[in-house]
DNA sequence: GTTCGCCTCCGTCAGGTATA
DNA sequence: TATACCTGACGGAGGCGAAC
């Protein structure tokens, strides 16, 4: 990961500011190759990065990535949004924000959690990551949310918008069960549950063999649900690596001209 | 056309964690 | 404590481009 700032010799990474600043900060360093389960959290919503400047007083910047959205970056004393195309490009003109390197003047930068946010600190309880991710409810909740199960004993192979919609039939090719074992499940946005399943003869196959499948049935979808929040927790992370080191560059181009300008006044 | 290396996707297993 | 869920790790399958 590349330092952000190297103004003067002094490297400040971004990633591991917050932790060192005792503040919240998403943990935007975690090797995407690597990541961990306390670190596998969505960072799919808003956050807002601030950072005080010692010689202006008090700016913000407010970077609010939104992973498949558009992103917004403002600053406390000239708020106007910019829209971010995916592109990943920041350049928001900050004319009152100097950043200094030198001996620790970069003071804070904190992340606030809006509202909606769902990115935590490494400081957080590992329950209240999981409070904050919704956790699929189980298949038993979902039944008795229901409060029954859809009758079964025929086929039905409907996808969404057909038939039945969501439920869906498959037929599990088993040795141990002749003629195969029906499992039909009903899906629905974030759910999926299991009703019982009758073979040709209306006989409910309950053996180890169908619990099996039935168990690589739900392991199957639930490791392509993890996945799929993996990739998009990656994306965010690499959009927010985007974000900064444009916000990055934008300082050092701002250091280096006010530089310019006191060597002026002071020729 | 064939082979090779690389990449991505997928299914499965194992182990940890949360919950009833 | 049993069950459900989540996720890292592993290996196989298939696609794709490069080299021959």
């Amino acid at each position: 990961m590349e330092s952000m700032v190297e103004e003067n010799g002094s490297t400040v990474d971004p990633l591991s500011q917050g932790s060192q600043s005792g503040d919240a900060a998403p943990a935007i360093a975690t090797s995407v190759q690597s990541l961990s389960r306390s670190q596998h959290h969505l960072v799919a919503s808003t956050s807002i990065v601030q950072l005080t400047l010692p010689l202006s007083g008090t700016t913000q910047v407010q970077s609010v990535i939104q992973p498949n959205q558009q992103s917004v970056i403002q600053t406390a004393t000239n708020i106007q949004p910019v829209a971010l195309s995916k592109a990943n490009v920041i350049l928001v003109s900050k004319p009152n924000s100097v950043i200094q390197t030198t001996q620790g003047s970069l003071q804070t930068l904190q992340v606030v959690e809006t509202g909606s946010d769902d990115s935590f600190s490494d400081e957080e309880s590992p329950k209240k990551r999981r409070d904050i991710l919704t956790r699929r409810p189980s298949y038993r909740k979902i039944l008795n949310d229901l409060g029954g199960v859809i009758p079964a004993g025929t086929i039905q192979i409907a996808t969404q918008g057909e038939g039945v919609p969501g439920l869906h039939t498959l037929t599990m090719s088993n040795a141990a069960t002749a003629g195969g074992a029906i499992v039909q499940y009903a899906q629905g946005q974030d759910a999926q549950f299991f009703v019982p399943a009758y073979t040709g003869h209306g006989v409910v196959v309950e053996d180890a063999a169908r619990k099996r499948e039935l168990r690589l049935l739900k392991n199957r979808e639930a490791a392509r649900e993890c996945r799929r929040k993996k990739k998009e927790y990656i994306k965010c992370l690499e959009n927010r690596v985007a974000v900064l080191e444009n916000r990055n560059q934008t300082l050092i181009d701002e250091l280096k001209s006010l530089k310019e300008l006191y060597q002026q006044k002071t020729d």
